[in-house]
DNA sequence: GATGAATGAGCATTCATTCAT
DNA sequence: CATGAATGAATGCTCATTCAT
């Protein structure tokens, strides 16, 4: 799930854009489009507009739409990846765990957009072989994040001594990959959600 | 969610079709194609192809696309609504959470091409006003049909006594909105994931 | 090379055309660009606008330019194929090779344009492998009408007793596939040329 | 047509190029990839590839299309009037006549690609006036050639004595332009039917 | 001389929709 | 009810050319 936020500091001086530069550019416009309109209404036409350039540009950029969508996914999945890997002293289990589920819900108010795109992608890879495979890898790692968490609490006490930690990772990242078909979701009930969800990990004396 | 299995026994003389029938294929033929490639993928032209009519003959039964349209979440959504209502004497509520969680998983497995169409929709509703607010008015008789059986488990001692039957409403449809994302997810986990579900639901007493 | 002319009477009340015959109008307007601008210079819009119909129009009768130069291909072939069958009573050889060659050339003058996109077609068989094979057949027919007559001469002694009929016929094609590359030929030139060529085939005693 | 061969020594030091050595460099290109895919398929891009220049740098050599295209008609149509003007002793006509057919058939076989770019270039000339002026001239310095050979042969016996001069001229340059479009000749039909020509302009007591 | 980036004008093709029959 | 034929408005993409560096 989307983390970092590269804050790209687009100098834009009229005329030019130093390659690597545009490429961003575009792959940022095309993001935003595809969470405005999604996949269906993803128009080259339209992004080349959005970032003010001609389409001939874009294509020259990129030779292709398929390409285009290539970058976009690899932008949105390699930020994803970046899991927070260095924390010095993790934190024990529960709280370990609670700390990602109220991380990750708070990256979703915050940059809601993102998880728009991602939701788009997940949607796409139903029937998309090649953007399953990117993604599946994508949830694997994020699975084996989870699962030595939960293993740890649960033999740590902490979480239920009848935790199937693969199970319970399943619905975690699928109450994520859900939030956005909540449809009259509020930030609130999210996190209740995600309240409801830890305790139901807790052993019961533990929390109690 | 997708329940009851209406298996119109469709006559269809040659040459005929009471109109009304003629609608239901063109509607089921539009679901099949938005299973196979979803609402992107749409094509009225292919529709009519696969009914074996003209495309004139299909916007003379559906004068556009969107009433096409219309008219195939209205009949997923009008499946969806047909909730188990008439059980004479329900089951206990943890039994009766349990029966439903499997009941839905089981049609999950069965009319899986139905879930896609379902996945498409709310998509869809993301950013389509309308279809949102028909979805919203399925997903609250959905809650409004589970809370109660929450909310008298948790007073009957069989779930959790700190258990917020909302917020755990929530957490069993999201489980079944995301079934569809977690890519690689074999029958078998989706049912662990639901096991692991109730058990975060119980009680710890009950259960062990 | 081609010989009948089939006028087509182009009744063409607005607003329908009885498919077959838009097909031909397309057809015959698809040719008579390629005979102005060459194949480099053929676009579907300018065919279309020809015709009096809409782009979308033409790709509806033919689902790609592709597919109608092959219409075009297969119009021009199947002329040519038309060869004068029916004679009841071939004349002799050297009258009938001379009766020949006046006949092609008169088309030559008649239908230029025919010529021209013939020569077209022949220019792209130098690249194009399917389009070889066709013009191949075309030659090969062509040849195997020209080659019993050169040997029927030869042996009755108004051609060359040292005449090689194949060699011989591949002279007379020849001859008219570079008529249009002989830049400034006038019409007479043509006629010289052509009387120069069945003087060579000619036995001398019978001549002069 | 194509007769010498200026094997152009090319000393090409890496990042130079003398200006008039890149231009040739490109010139090169260009006619490689006409014979490769005609003139249809010739894209400045692509001749800049096969350089390993960048398209701008083309463009500052050729300031257009058209004028890379004139150096490309320029250099194949100057190297067809180079006609082996020196020979200090020329053979008796029929001889040279019977040298001159085997030297380009010869060439023919040898350097196909140059009589396929020859043959686009009289292929545009049919509706290209500036190109057909270029190719006429070209044309005729080749008649004038052959007209004073063929003229010496009637009147000294071994050719034909009611040989038109011109006429056969026409003949033996349109058996060479008409060389690619015989589709599936080989070099030995190729040969046959040049001597078949060749015995119809002798005068039958010479040769046998 | 050379290059990366940009552009205007086009091009074949697609698609929902319409209409006369 | 049904159909063949037609259409306007896109849509992704190409290509020769230009220009600042």
């Amino acid at each position: 799930m989307p983390t970092s936020q590269t804050s790209v500091p687009v100098p834009r001086e009229r005329g030019a854009g130093s390659g690597a530069q545009r490429r961003q550019e575009i792959v940022a416009a095309a993001q935003r489009l595809i969470a405005d309109k999604g996949f269906e209404g993803l128009r080259v036409r339209e992004v080349a507009d959005r970032v003010g350039i001609n389409i001939a540009t874009l294509h020259y950029h990129f030779p292709s739409k398929e390409a285009l969508v290539a970058a976009v996914v690899q932008d949105i999945v390699g930020r994803l990846d970046r899991v927070p890997a260095g924390d010095v002293q993790p934190p024990p289990p529960r709280e370990h765990l609670a700390g990602h589920l109220h991380h990750v819900l708070d990256q979703f108010e915050r940059h809601r957009e993102q998880f728009v795109v991602l939701n788009e992608l997940y949607n796409r890879a139903i029937r998309d072989e090649a953007l399953r495979r990117v993604l599946q890898a994508s949830d694997t790692a994020w699975t084996d994040y989870l699962v030595p968490i939960l293993r740890a609490g649960r033999d740590n006490g902490q979480l239920r001594a009848d935790l199937d930690p693969v199970a319970a990772a399943t619905l975690i990242t699928g109450f994520f990959k859900s939030l956005l078909f909540h449809l009259g979701l509020t930030p609130q009930g999210a996190r209740q959600a995600a309240d409801e969800l830890l305790r139901g990990l807790d052993s019961q004396e533990t929390t109690r």
